[in-house]
Formats: structure tokens, C-alpha cells, sequence
DNA sequence: GCCCAAATGATGTGCGTACCTCAAAAATGA
DNA sequence: TCATTTTTGAGGTACGCACATCATTTGGGC
């Protein structure tokens, strides 16, 4: 015999197919009594719907947004090719994704995005985007509607999100300050910490992260304030000019974000490329490139493709009234190194 | 309008529902012609098959062996408690798992079981074991008979496995290795690698791997040869006792397989916990506490969570005659610091 | 142009579930 | 006890596909 089905269940609790329906999916007008009848024909016989099977018969498709800003970075380029491929596969699954992008400075367009998308009647919500309160107030409207919302990468804490796919920043940071301090060695114990601007969440978190470990096993490193680029080269060249120059010459440096192409430039520049120890976060062609030259030596990373699946999965579960399985959806921080870099992407 | 549907695509081709069947599922009796114009009518509505109407349909359960061997190892608990909970998952999937152990020395065992399953009528199997000739027999036997083989953690190249699932153990020597020769900093230059025994496939290919970054990389740090102890801790209080007496202190330690218990105690014992860097593999309740009490400082890892669900889709898919979506099957080599220990298991 | 094999069409059934309608039975209130 | 409401049963259709059977058409060799 395989799986039970309703037909099982009907016979086992002594009662009709029709009443098992109205019981399995909640509809009104059955005692109490021929519930609980019902429900314990379910537990002994070990009864599990398929949702294959009902999803089907419901004829339901699901239809589920994906917002990202429009930032051109390749980590954002990297994640929207991983969610493109997940929703190709997806749809074979009765699942029709829309990859949607929306200006990143402009939080109102993305809060007009979601509105229209919970007029539209979309079935789930997955985005990355900062927490500023008027995505707070789409949000939670959505929440409202009953629309499950899965933040991306980087945290919803207060906006009623139903779910986050994405790392742990602060452990990403700790991590990513043990391996400074240990690849150090005998290095110039200064570290200069650049970052394209600490308006995310995430640097933030990094940052700290990655203080709290330097202070507490690497007393001896010294570790400057945060360089802030806002993205372009010039700028870096020059912040790291005057920080050098007031401060001395560094034996490590921690990119925070992105920018891994334009350190590279200014490293060249300055005739410190390689010699430094450098270590930035996320897996894109620029920072495998870098790992595979060998001037960066670590690199801090979520995986993409991961990232994309959960979000797809627990969307599923969500619109299914279905548990997680938590220990699939949990993300694993990722150390690569130029050794264990994927064999080809 | 929803998805295309083979209706769709019939109309679209200008044939009949059987004929799109019949290209659809490969069976014989159509012109090449008319495949043609079938698998354009398919590219052009984008048509994408509903698996899981499909799998309804086919009503089928298949029925999937797992064969570990009986070593009372924490590694290959782990791995049974991963499986057990995929299959449990796998089962709502129309996929049912049967988990078996086998006598770790009796390949002949292994062989029988192997043929017990093909005459039972399997659709496939899955397993980690040594490669010797017995075995790859009843592998290729299997082959034979149209059964999908998939080697576990452990790769079966000589045997006809049909995919497999797990690590790169060169890569994963060469990155224990770059961690040595960076962690060890300015510790006495000097390391020590311990194995149970150097039997395994596994064991001897992380050697490789280890050596080959260590001479490449770091020729000041000298390598002793490797310290089998065959499991007993006795053996290991000896060896090391001999071996340092010979050669002199260490700085490091690797640990090519398990025994991670028996070396804290001898370490402790000897004074040396948490005062050499000690490297070793796989993520177990003893390596995490390790990790944890400061005395290992790095794991080299894969993910059994991931190896057990991989298994489990690849042969969902061999049995589907499905392709393999590579990029979600390829496993990560995993560097575990204690900073980035995933945060409960 | 005829024949026979190959190719295609037409049609039906079933997978496990959702959802609908109508009739029948049981419980409830007066 | 009867009327009324509530609960339950019986049965059908649909979802998208696999698979089977039988009838019909088509094409190529002669």
C-alpha cells in the first residue's frame, strides 16, 4: 500500500468523502465531534495531503513578486541571474515568478510598486530593500492582506516580515575579523576597513561584527574608521591617499561592500597590490577573479543560488499554509578562499 | 490565460494529443518531422511540463535504497540522521527511502544486498563505500540493469555510478592546507597529520591535497608522514609520544578523518590543547564543540543536510529521466571557523 | 494504383484532491 | 411529535498529464 489518501481516511473514520473535504480544508457546518473523528483517522494513518495533487485540483497558479533595487552591482546582477533561473524552474512547479527592479533611491516608487501589487492579488512578496518606514507602511499592508513578504538578504526586522532569507551580517563581520587577524601574522598591524557608504543595514552589522572580534582577540591590530567611497574611484583613491598618509602604512584591508574593481586599481596604483591582506564579502566574477589572482585572500559569502531557492521555497510554504523546514532554509556563512573557490560557476 | 498545456501545444502543432504525448514521453511510431514541429510548438508557447501532474499520473512510487556502512562513526550518524530526514520529506514526493547499513568490512555483504535490490525491483540506489572489486561488480550489475547508481561523499569512478555526490577531497586537503600554513603565523614550523587509517579513498586524496599546498606555499614548514592509529587511543598517545620525541614540538595539527574525542584527550594530556592549531574535517557534534571550546580552529566541511537532499533529487531525477540542474547538485566545500559555526543544528 | 506497415487520431481511464449541488439523515427546538 | 435547522452522504466535474486501445489515415515500395 502506498500514501493514505482522503478515500482512506473516509473509510477509516467512518464517514463520507465529502465530510473529510469539509474537515481537511476547514469548511463550516460538521460537528465537533465528527472533526475530531476525522482528525484522528488522519493521525493513525499517518495521512499527509499532496499538495501536488491539491494544488491541481485548485488549479491555483501562484503568482509571486521579486523586487531588487536597481543598483548595478554585480551582487545584484549575481542574485538576479540565481532567482531567474530558480523561477524558470519554478514554473514547472505551478509557480510564475516576476523579477521586478525599482529605483533605489526612490522608496516611495517601491512603495507604490507594492501597492499595486496587493491590488493585483499577488500571492507572495520577496524583496531586498533598506527599512525605511514608508516600505515599512507597504509592508505591513501587505501583511495586512494576508500576502506573506520575505525579505532577501537583508533584514525587515519591524516591518512585519514574514520570513528573512540571508546571513547573519554580524557573524558575517566576526567572521570575516577572525581571518584578518589570523592571516595577518606578521603583517603591519593596521587594518583599514573601506566601504561604499554605511547606509545599509548590513555594513553596519559588518562592521560591528568585525570590531567586536579584532577588540576581543586581536587587541593588538589597529583597525581605522570606515572609508566612505559612495562608489567611485577617485574618491577611494583619495581617502586612502589622506588615511595612509595620517596614518601609516596597513598590513590588511576589509571591503565592506562593493567596489572590489576599483580597490584593485588603486591597490596597482600604489604598488600594494598582493601585499596587503585583503578580505571582501560576496562570491561575484570580480571577487573570483580577485581570489583566483591572488591579491584578495578571502572572501566572505552567501550563496546566491541558495538564496533564490529558499526564497521560492518558503513562498511556496507560505501561499501552502505549509511549515518550513528550517534546517533546509537556513543559510550557511561561506568562507571561500582561493582553495575551495566552485569549480567553475 | 495560465501556463500552456499539452492540449496547447497539440493545437498549436497542428496534431493530436496522442502524437504530443508521444513526443513528450519518447515513445516510438512518430515521424521526425512531426517531432520537429511538436518540440517548436513547445519552444514557441514556452510550454514547461507540470511534474506534478505529471508524477500524479504516472501514479508511481519509487522505491530508493541507501546503503551506509555499520562504522559507529559521528560523521556517518550525522549523515544517517540527514538522510532519514530528506527521505521523510522525499516521502510526500511520491519517493520512498529505504535506509540500510551494511557490515563495514564485509563487502561481500554488500554485494549480496546490492543484488538482493536489483532482483527487488529498485529504481535506485545510493551509497558510500570503498571501491574494490567485489563491489564494483554488483555496481555494474546494477548499471546493467538500468538502475541508477549514485556514489556518496566517497566517489566510485571505475564502477558505472551514475553521478556523484560530494566534495573534491584534493580541494579539501589543499584548503586544510593553506589554513595550516596561515593559521600557524610564527608557531614552531613543524606539523603533525593524524589519520584513523589511510584506507579510505577520502583520506589519501586530502594527504594529496595538503601536501601539494604545503610544498607549493609554505616550504619553511616541515610535514611529518602520516600517524595511523587504526581508532584506539592508546595507539594515538603512543605515536604521538614516539613522534614528538623524534622530531622534535609541533605547531599544528591535521586530522585527516575522525578521532577528534581521542585527540582532545591525548592533547590535554600533553599539555598542547588549544596551544597548536589543529585543523580537522566534518561538521559532528565533537568538531563543533571543539570549535566552540577554542581548540580546533578550523573544520573542512560538507554539508550533509545538502548531500542527503542532493542524493535524493539526483535520483528522483535519473528516475525521471530528467536532467540535472548541475549548479544546485555541486557542493560546497565548506571552511568552518568558530564564528561562522551555523548557529544550533 | 494497390498493399501493408508505419504513423497518427480519437477516446477513455485514472492519479489525489478541490469544489459544487442536491438529497437524505440526524439533531434540535418548540 | 412535528417542523426546522444542522449535519452528512452521494455523486459529479475539473485540474494536467500518462498510458492504453482501437480506428483511421498516410506514405513508400512494388
Amino acid at each position: 500500500m502506498g500514501r493514505p489518501t482522503v478515500t482512506d481516511i473516509a473509510r477509516e473514520a467512518g464517514v463520507s468523502l465529502a465530510t473529510v473535504d469539509r474537515v481537511l480544508n476547514a469548511r463550516p457546518g460538521v460537528r465537533d465531534k465528527t472533526i475530531a473523528a476525522v482528525n484522528e483517522a488522519v493521525a493513525r494513518l499517518g495521512y499527509v495531503r499532496d499538495m501536488a495533487a491539491a494544488n491541481l485540483a485548485r488549479g491555483r497558479i501562484l503568482r509571486v513578486a521579486i523586487l531588487l533595487p536597481d543598483t548595478e552591482s554585480q551582487f545584484l546582477q549575481t542574485l538576479q541571474d540565481a532567482l531567474q533561473q530558480a523561477a524558470t524552474l519554478a514554473s514547472s512547479a505551478r509557480m510564475q515568478v516576476e523579477l521586478l527592479r525599482f529605483p533605489a533611491k526612490d522608496m516611495h516608487s517601491l512603495a507604490m510598486m507594492l501597492a499595486d501589487l496587493a491590488a493585483g492579488g499577488i500571492s507572495g512578496v520577496a524583496l531586498m530593500a533598506p527599512e525605511t518606514p514608508v516600505v515599512r507602511d507597504a509592508l505591513r499592508a501587505l501583511h495586512a492582506a494576508g500576502v506573506p513578504v520575505v525579505a532577501m538578504v537583508s533584514d525587515l526586522p519591524n516591518s512585519g516580515a514574514t520570513h528573512f532569507v540571508g546571513i547573519d551580517s554580524h557573524a558575517a563581520g566576526r567572521t570575516a575579523g577572525v581571518l584578518m587577524g589570523r592571516f595577518l601574522g606578521g603583517k603591519t598591524p593596521r587594518v583599514m576597513v573601506i566601504a561604499q557608504s554605511m547606509l545599509l543595514r548590513d555594513s553596519i552589522e559588518r562592521r560591528r561584527g568585525f570590531d567586536a572580534v579584532m577588540q576581543r582577540d586581536f587587541p593588538g591590530i589597529e583597525v581605522g574608521q570606515t572609508l566612505e567611497t559612495h562608489g567611485a574611484t577617485e574618491t577611494l583613491q583619495q581617502v586612502m591617499a589622506v588615511s595612509l598618509a595620517a596614518s601609516g602604512p596597513v598590513g590588511g584591508i576589509y571591503l565592506l561592500g562593493s567596489g572590489h574593481r576599483a580597490l584593485a586599481q588603486v591597490l596597482s596604483e600604489l604598488g600594494l597590490l598582493g601585499r596587503v591582506v585583503t578580505i571582501g564579502h560576496e562570491l561575484t566574477p570580480h571577487t573570483i577573479a580577485a581570489l583566483e589572482a591572488g591579491w584578495m585572500d578571502a572572501v566572505i559569502a552567501q550563496n546566491v543560488g541558495h538564496i533564490a531557492r529558499s526564497t521560492l521555497r518558503v513562498l511556496q510554504a507560505k501561499a501552502d499554509q505549509q511549515p518550513i523546514n528550517e534546517s533546509q532554509e537556513r543559510l550557511r556563512l561561506e568562507i571561500i578562499l582561493r582553495e575551495n573557490l566552485p569549480p567553475s560557476l
